[in-house]
DNA sequence: ATCTGTGAAGCACTTCACAGCG
DNA sequence: CGCTGTGAAGTGCTTCACAGAT
């Protein structure tokens, strides 16, 4: 079966939940509670599950555990993915800081960047490359996904080489609409395309009710 | 007219790639090239702006410096925006480094942090402001955009703050599902989510034909 | 009585396809 | 002849509403 993408981007927000859930100690929920939780419907959710088995009980709901381990394993979270950051400027280092990524499974493994002040350097363990070795050593030690932070100008660059060397999902911080083949998957993290659409609201909507209230 | 929300979150999109256009000296684009440039098909695009107005000389295009204008005054991005960082830990000391909003438009003017340490600090010509003293600051000097880099059990609570404010749009580094009344705009950066999902389809999709002919 | 799972209906967005202007 | 602007058709996603399980 063939299952809409926006399914797949939600999954990962249950699972959040349901970690949520379990660590307060919760046995069941059911699909108005967690819908209450996410800000999405509760028909949205069972629809959601439903393309992939039943995982509820009638007149009950949700078993929290079962249904996180359900989760985990459509989406893979039950293993360990590799990662290499390429750019390790201001934004590279803090990607690289980060300790939202290890706890899920994400760790990286590889650090590259092309200034030669920073090559050699140790940073949270790593010892950061030289971007010229990028594809001999993904080749040799193949990663699962990329993390591109580097300059617009030479992010597609640095793209086409992952791609060449087989990594088929990239999580791109630079600011381009950047092109991959199919079958290698995409997302980019982009702030000032967010700041942008939301600028048209503000500029387009009137103050809220509790500024005006105030003023 | 009601303008569908994908619409808004797409012309930023069309601001990027024009403002390159007019920075190579191109005149005049069709939706044709647009569309190969940004991965958007050409109807899109030109639907995209007839909600707006009619922009483009049929048989020739639209002129790049006109159609920029055009988009920069209906995003709002004609104008100055003042945003305010709370949370100056790593992430927000990258936001707060970040060159890429100002040019676009977008100016941080206050920092805020819980941290007696960092309190007082200077940082990128700011002075870090103690988290208590937030609803002060921003009641006498009032910004247009939070961006909210503090942890996920604080998050929603200076979320709420920042609505009480009268900040009406919000772009969170924060991993909760946060909620914000009616007529405020929020935006998640969540680059764990996203990777979670294209797990997904790494785990299911076939290795990519250039790494199977390599092995 | 409660809550799931799901066809069917409804809605929103995308693409088509072509009239009409330059 | 090329390319825009746009109703109409098509597609994909969301919500409804209810049969059925506990």
């Amino acid at each position: 079966m063939e299952i809409p993408p926006v399914v797949i981007d939600r999954l990962p927000l249950y699972t959040r939940a349901l970690s949520t859930l379990e660590e307060e100690g919760r046995d069941v929920v059911s699909s108005q509670e967690l819908g209450t939780l996410l800000g999405v419907t509760p028909a949205q959710i069972r629809k959601d599950l439903s393309y992939f088995g039943r995982f509820g009980k009638q007149g009950r709901g949700y078993n929290v555990r079962k249904l996180l381990d359900e989760l985990h394993h459509i989406l893979g979270l039950d293993r360990q993915w590799r990662m290499a950051v390429i750019g390790v400027g201001k934004l590279g280092l803090a990607i690289l800081g980060y300790e939202g990524f290890g706890p899920q499974g994400f760790r990286i493994v590889e650090a590259f960047d092309a200034d030669p002040k920073r090559i050699g350097q140790r940073i949270e363990n790593l010892t950061i490359r030289a971007a010229n070795d990028l594809e001999k050593t993904l080749l040799k030690n193949p990663v699962d996904v990329g993390i591109v932070a580097v300059p617009a100008g030479i992010a597609q660059n640095v793209i086409d080489t992952l791609v060449k060397c087989g990594v088929r999902a990239i999580l791109s911080y630079a600011p381009i609409p950047a092109r991959v083949p199919p079958g290698v998957y995409l997302k980019r993290i982009e702030p000032v395309l967010a700041l942008q659409s939301m600028a048209y609201y503000l500029k387009n909507s009137p103050r809220s009710t509790a500024a005006a209230a105030r003023s």
